[in-house]
DNA sequence: ATATATTCCTAATGCTATTAAGAATTTTGC
DNA sequence: GCAAAATTCTTAATAGCATTAGGAATATAT
């Protein structure tokens, strides 16, 4: 137990270490002997919980991405109405973003670019992640909040994308500002693509 | 002359077997002696053309971008209306990403995470080229065709987020389909975000 | 035709990920 | 409590790769 608990206090080290040394320097600029000094350990110490930097990386987001699924559904438990339910979703997760920056920065700018990244068990909890949109706009249409003949995986790629370029350049830009300037009138006019026409 | 155009040669050279191997293996994978052999140089030849591997990468998008930016006037020229320009410009983005794979493949999957990318000549170009939008979406709103409180910057976010979605998807799946699947659908539901409402 | 500049090569150099070999420490079975 | 077994750790290789040194081969210019 003793055992159990030093073992993960120096896991949960090495792995803090690494995802602040990976969204500051970058993934390449980073070494081995970088993220075990700050860990407090030698570099061949490290090699005892981990397989090596890459599966390193992999698991920063691995954790995080888990977790933003967990709490997905109870989120948005009890939100009535799918644009209303839209809304939660995009703001609830600028938040996550907003509060762990590093995560954020480990996925959207190093991961993707990972040629293993289709392989990952992140990126099955990404796809979860994003179908639950389809879910959203399908309700929306079932209940004629939005347009009847609304493509549902046409929207998500609209909503995905839309969320993603806001974040990817928040992220670029060092997240030098809000991550919320500007984003109620986005929102707005993106709904406006998917909601029925009201002809009043 | 006859040197110049050897030399020139010896670089096209290099840049494409940069390209080809970069896309193929990923940045990281990719190493200078692969590059040099597949040029017909030994490696240090290949650093009397360029300054490092990195040089090598940015140079790639450099040459891609500014010739799309030179393209794009002319492919709208002629075009009326602020939502038939909104359509060239996809397809014919679409169009040449899917000409230029291995072009859009660095761009998008390598250079985005480099840390240099916002200080690079390539970013100013991704910036005219981005730009434009700007000025379809107040064309489309001075004269009627979109909607009066349009936000330029806001339409802007949504059909560049939607764009380097999909193209990015398909990079990742290997362009193992077309880049114009659904590609339809998709801008319509769009460009009814944009358009004014038809009261008729 | 010699001097100068260019393009190129082989052979360092130095940094970094990963592994080897085994020491120090903790855990386990008695 | 204690010896054996497992664990966690360390220093010292090893090997791959980007980049540089030093100079040879080739082309250019006067």
């Amino acid at each position: 137990m003793a055992k159990n608990n030093a073992k993960e206090h120096t896991r949960e080290r090495i792995i803090n270490s690494a995802k602040k040394l990976f969204a500051e320097q970058g993934y390449q600029k980073t070494t081995i002997v970088d993220i075990s000094r700050r860990a407090g350990l030698s570099e061949a110490a490290l090699y005892e919980y981990f397989q090596g930097k890459e599966a390193l990386l992999l698991m920063i987001p691995d954790l995080w991405v888990s977790e933003l699924v967990r709490d997905l559904d109870e989120q948005l438990f009890g939100v009535k109405g799918a644009v209303n339910k839209l809304r939660k979703y995009l703001w609830w997760y600028m938040r996550r973003v907003e509060q762990s920056p590093l995560d954020a920065k480990i996925v959207y700018l190093f991961l993707k670019t990972n040629a293993n990244f289709l392989n990952t068990e992140v990126y099955s909890n990404v796809k979860n992640f994003y179908a639950y949109l389809i879910d959203i706009f399908e309700e929306g249409r079932k209940t004629g909040e939005m347009k009847a003949d609304l493509n549902p995986r046409a929207a998500r790629d609209i909503f995905v994308g839309t969320m993603d370029h806001i974040i990817s350049r928040w992220l670029l830009r060092d997240m030098s500002y809000s991550l919320f300037d500007n984003l109620e009138s986005i929102f707005e006019l993106m709904v406006g693509a998917f909601k029925a026409n009201h002809s009043n």
